[in-house]
DNA sequence: CATGAATGAGTGTTCATTCAT
DNA sequence: TATGAATGAACACTCATTCAT
């Protein structure tokens, strides 16, 4: 129903929710585009999603929980878009490029939900137990794989460590669309997927030297 | 009040505040370096200082009152020491690269207070009727003096508004600084001063085309 | 429903009941066992119990209710094994006595049961309208007959209301096991009868004085 | 002001408190007095009280705060009290019997207290860093040196370890006391002192055997 | 200048209970 | 017989703020 991608691939996992349960995940979202995580109040969700507020308690075990729930469907979402359209691409550094490109678009397209992956979350301890984290290591290994296929095909050095290179690329990518996030702004995801790809792909291509 | 910038010399504005007013500052911004502004409570900061409750109240008429007097104060310090060490440059040119530099050093040196600034307080919209922001304001103001000077003597080109120069000028300085404050990495200031300036003074050069 | 009472043989009474009304009870029992009944909470048995919160609810209107129906069928459990146990013996203070026992040796067995019995559920006024309180009620009222017995055959004096002399029984014995109950220390039950019976019956007998 | 021992001995202890300390203090007794503690709210204790909730937080940091702030002072009292009516008193076994009465008498004067001393408090692991059992040891250990001096001064046999006298002595009180502050009934101090100590001195005493 | 006492309005969380199916 | 969804009312605890002194 989020779904977010160009090209399709269903996902029909709401509707095995309750009706409540459905309408607390909307009230979260649509509250945190309005004000940030910690100044919304169980009273406010259940009051914007219409329904009790121990009824959130009962599907969500704690407000950060709620959080989590949401955070990670929305990266499954994001997944399963990713790994759709992955589909059919030759080249490691391809991919990275789809990739790359996905990402950015994500951050342009959802300023709410990258601002709370990018800087809310982090922060938390308890994030690296959630199933939040989960998705994000699947993204992350998903990314290492790519790259251990490149320079096993001998598309990609291998005189650098896989782990390197992917943090590499993560963090051009975060250090491309942090601004844009945080202060709201537009980024054009085209431009942008060009300037992190030329700068490193260069560095990255076994004959680079 | 107004140092004597001649010979630098900590400035004496403390004393005329009396001893709790001190204190609460010094409370609020060791707190700062702990845990983030909205978890810091009344009670706790009447504690680090060691003075009682109603006299914070008193002294700064809300949290954020407070918050915004400390950041105005930190602020003034910068300009204060931006005014003193832009003394004796000649050039707008060198001048903005001195005050990049003096901007990126601090991102980096004070990663608290700039990720505050940097996040925290924008979303607020008192923000902009707070004296932290007529501090950002007279520093703004400078920044356009001087691109209005280097327009003038033939320095800078003049088919750009002086407003989106400025603009420019900033966006490039956040945008490096951005992801190190937020991560809590290091910076390298000069570096960082040199890719800002080269990029942007091409561009900005009078003859640049 | 009635026990054969010839064979021993364990009650048969549960077959009566549903499933769920047996594993709810079960999981208070055990629940018990382990906190507190006021800190037992209705989500706590249904999960125990592995079954459904609104069940338990129909079943037995209340948690005080559902805690006197476990209560009440342990005691008659007690009751049935006592009336067995009193078979064939003759004279009432040998039947006092064996009383003395079983009741002693069953508070030593069961603390928990105990604790509640001789604390928690005697605060509550409703207690005195429960079916917990019937069956208290018929044990009393079968120690009255066989106080009233011997006075009737010249066993035991009859200058003392018969009232009276079942109050002190079970005072003593009361009294004897309380402090084992509450802090949960063990009791010889055979050493405590003799303790209690030795001191009691001299003083009961016909030709006492 | 809640002085309860025969013959004076000041504390103006109370005068120090503001009133509303005091008067959450008050509260949170006479409610003791109608049910247990664990049935007592917030809510209720403020209302009682007359005052703000957050003041009774603000001055005894939980529920279970207050009612070891509570327990303490009464204990206190006691103990001052106590040591005052022990003063002139010669001999060990004097001074014990004295212990006894008093001890006896309080359970019997304030069974709110006593139940909770006797069982409430017992199962909360807490209870051993709090300062009410710092009293209870205080008292304990008052009780050891006096049994040590017994053993000097060849009042008291020498063959049993003074702790296992103590908890004898403490044992036999509690004993004697449980049931009459559980089921809140009478119970005569004179008399029950006597039990006591007749039963346990004879078997003290270094002539005994 | 500084403080202790006091408060109103929430905070997230938990509970026993009800109802439609 | 049994259940999932939903709720009202309360829970202990916390907060920024005010006032008399």
């Amino acid at each position: 129903m989020a779904r977010t991608v160009e090209d399709v691939a269903p996902n029909d996992r709401s509707t095995h929710y309750p009706a409540g349960h459905i309408k607390v995940r909307e009230a979260l979202i649509s509250l945190l585009k309005v004000k940030d995580f910690n100044s919304i109040t169980w009273a406010e969700i259940a009051q914007t999603a219409g329904v009790n507020e121990a009824l959130i308690y009962k599907y969500f075990r704690s407000k950060r929980g709620l959080l989590h729930t949401v955070l990670h469907e929305y990266l499954e979402d994001f997944l399963e878009g990713l790994d759709y359209s992955l589909k059919g691409i030759k080249g490691s550094l391809n991919k990275l490029r789809k990739i790359a490109w996905y990402q950015i678009d994500l951050y342009n397209r959802e300023h709410v939900f990258s601002k709370i992956l990018l800087i809310e979350v982090r922060n938390n301890k308890a994030y690296f137990q959630s199933k939040t984290y989960d998705s994000v290591r699947r993204f992350s290994r998903r990314i290492l794989d790519i790259i251990d296929e490149g320079i096993q095909n001998g598309e990609i050095r291998d005189d650098i460590p896989p782990k390197h290179i992917r943090q590499i690329f993560l963090g051009a990518i975060e250090h491309v669309c942090l601004p844009s996030v945080i202060y709201d702004r537009d980024l054009a995801p085209d431009a942008a997927t060009e300037s992190v790809c030329n700068i490193l792909f260069d560095g990255l291509r076994k004959n680079a030297d």
